[in-house]
DNA sequence: GTTAGGG
DNA sequence: CCCTAAC
């Protein structure tokens, strides 16, 4: 059979495999599909064992794994620490910046544990609960230098780097025990709660079919198809059931990353996995998305309709950790002060209205006040808090209001009847109302309102402050916000920067990125986009359905002009064809269909 | 939330 | 990659 390389290939001597139109999306403008469909891990399976063979062969080079700063689900267990040197000093992450480098101290070994267990990626991990103190002396008042605080390092530095310190922030996780055991992933023939559920024999059968009949792909073997020794594709692709061990050879230390969490299911197995400044035994579940941190990604504000609240608090009764507890003895902060010029951003000033300034103090935020009435709900705030953290830190966020220790299960509570913004007769210094509204007197300093922020890493303790304090100048020059009960007002809009979302990293798809994307095009058909995401970059995270249908316009492309006209990484010419082979085959489909 | 398609 | 209309 001749490839041809054009559009029109003609499907004579073709047979065209019946999809079952249980088969079909129901999303979107593509096709319709009937829910329940499940789809094959055939394409993941097989990876997965190429993964493995990866980690056995070479986990002990962590270069691959810090390739483009991804981290993934196994990232969290291989990924090593960060001295706290580097980080301080380190400027902030480029792409491919210092992804080269190897350290000593940050190496894991990892085996493969035949034994199958469960541990969940939060009992794995041990959240770093050390959260930041406010400290006065760091606070900057009329310095030009935004304190800088990075696990436990405070750093000044130029609040004109501020952009940059931004792509530095981090949540931090600590590994506490020397042994985890576990399973990473788990995976193939057992369908997880996100892919799983697609998995079809019938959409087994018809690929079968596809490959059957496709002169282009049934000489295309699992093994071929995988035998790209690329970690960056791999991450994409879901593992065995391989069960490791993973053993941390150096001392426990914090670290900081974005190691991914999702659909990996991790149980708990031996008790051994301990929390790190073990308030308690209660785990806060992880979710979500590893790029979320890093790439730094910010989105943008949104002043109106508030996300969803979650419903969900979490059980960290013993968030706050005074500054004692501090391993070293430092004070840190990560309030980040507000610049004057935020003030003439300020806005809408009512009277009648107390407010209640709140800051999150446990990982920087460096451009995030909240303003929000004392007679505002909790669930508000919690959105409130949400919308503020999802602008920074991606989505995939939950806020959870501890007072006191106590949770806060009533959104419908106001912050007045949570005592949140209670005890107005302490020492509290009178912060707001520069225009003379009812002064609100806020809590002592120490009676914190605790809340977290989860995102796929950990659930990131976060104290939402209402210190007023003379330590809390930075909150006391916070001019009140007004009635804009929900406004966060994001520092970087003051700066000058109009630009509030950053572009994510670009990140070229690999040839066996692109590999396995043909397959599973090759498979599902170019209008499921969705499914090829779940079917072959469910563990990518930095690979979206978007980015997908994307890359296919762009390979159908490629496959169309001349090789001079190509650039960057060639992608084999016979996968070229096979994506002109698909493409034509699948809108052959589809057009037949559209008469049928 | 997904898909499709322009930018 | 981003954006967003259309679904």
């Amino acid at each position: 059979m001749v490839l041809q390389r054009t559009s029109d290939y003609r499907f004579s001597g073709y047979q065209v495999p019946e999809v079952p139109r249980a088969c079909r999306s129901t999303r979107g403008r593509g096709p319709t599909r009937k829910s329940g469909q499940n789809h094959s891990f055939d394409i993941l399976a097989s990876v997965a064992g190429k993964l493995l063979e990866k980690y056995d062969n070479s986990l002990h080079s962590d270069a691959s794994i810090r390739k483009n700063q991804h981290y993934t689900c196994d990232d969290i267990v291989l990924m090593k620490e960060v001295d706290e040197e580097r980080l301080s000093n380190e400027k902030p992450l480029e792409p491919g910046n210092s992804s080269e480098e190897t350290n000593e101290k940050q190496m894991l070994t990892f085996e493969i544990n035949p034994t199958s267990k469960d541990l969940s990626p939060s009992e794995i991990m041990n959240y770093d609960e050390k959260l930041t103190i406010l400290d006065s002396k760091n606070c900057f008042g009329d310095s030009p230098y935004f304190s800088d605080t990075i696990e436990g390092k405070v750093q000044g530095v130029p609040s004109s780097k501020l952009d940059a310190e931004l792509t530095e922030t981090r949540s931090s996780i600590s590994i506490k025990d020397e042994i985890i055991t576990g399973d990473l992933m788990k995976l193939e023939g057992e369908p997880s709660k996100s892919a799983g559920s697609r998995n079809d024999d019938a959409q087994d059968s018809f690929s079968k079919d596809f490959k059957n009949h496709c002169p282009f792909t049934s000489h295309i073997t699992d093994e071929q198809l995988v035998s790209r020794d690329d970690y960056e594709s791999c991450l994409g692709l879901p593992m065995g059931n391989a069960n490791r061990r993973i053993k941390k050879t150096s001392e426990t230390k914090d670290w900081i990353g974005a190691p991914d969490v999702k659909d990996c299911d991790y149980r708990r197995t031996d008790g051994k996995v301990k929390e790190v400044y073990d308030d308690d035994e209660k785990t806060c579940y992880t979710q979500e998305k590893c790029q979320k941190i890093y790439p730094f990604k910010k989105r943008k504000f949104f002043y109106h309709d508030p996300l969803p609240t979650s419903n969900r608090v979490f059980n960290r009764d013993d968030a706050f950790v005074s500054p004692d507890k501090r391993t070293d003895g430092k004070c840190y902060t990560s309030a980040i002060g507000v610049s004057s010029s935020m003030a003439a951003q300020q806005v809408g000033h009512n009277s009648n209205e107390c407010n209640v300034k709140l800051s999150i103090k446990s990982f920087k935020v460096p451009e995030l006040f909240i303003d929000i009435p004392t007679n505002a709900t909790v669930g508000s705030l919690k959105r409130t808090v949400m919308e503020a953290m999802t602008s920074i830190l991606g989505d995939g966020l939950h806020v959870g209001i501890l007072v006191q220790g106590k949770k806060v299960r009533d959104d419908n509570k106001t912050l007045i009847q949570t005592g949140i913004s209670q005890d107005s007769n302490r020492r509290s210094t009178c912060l707001t109302s520069q225009q003379g509204s009812s002064n609100v007197s806020l809590r002592p300093p120490m009676k914190h309102l605790n809340g977290f922020v989860e995102n796929n890493v950990s659930a990131v303790p976060t104290t939402l402050s209402t210190s007023t304090s003379p330590e809390s100048k930075a909150l006391v020059t916070v001019p009140e916000f007004g009635m804009e009960a929900l406004a966060v007002v994001p520092l970087r809009r003051k700066l000058g920067h109009h630009e509030c979302v950053q572009r994510r990293i670009r990140r070229p798809f690999t040839v066996s990125e692109v590999e396995a994307l043909v397959r599973a095009v090759e498979k599902l058909g170019t209008g499921r986009w969705r499914d090829v995401k779940f079917h072959a970059f469910d563990n990518a995270k930095h690979r979206t359905y978007v980015d997908l249908k994307d890359k296919w316009k762009t390979l159908v492309h490629t496959a169309r002009i001349s090789p001079q006209q190509r650039r960057g990484e060639p992608v084999p010419q016979e996968l070229l064809d096979r994506v002109l082979a698909a493409q034509a085959y699948w809108l052959h489909r589809q057009s037949k269909h559209r008469v049928d």
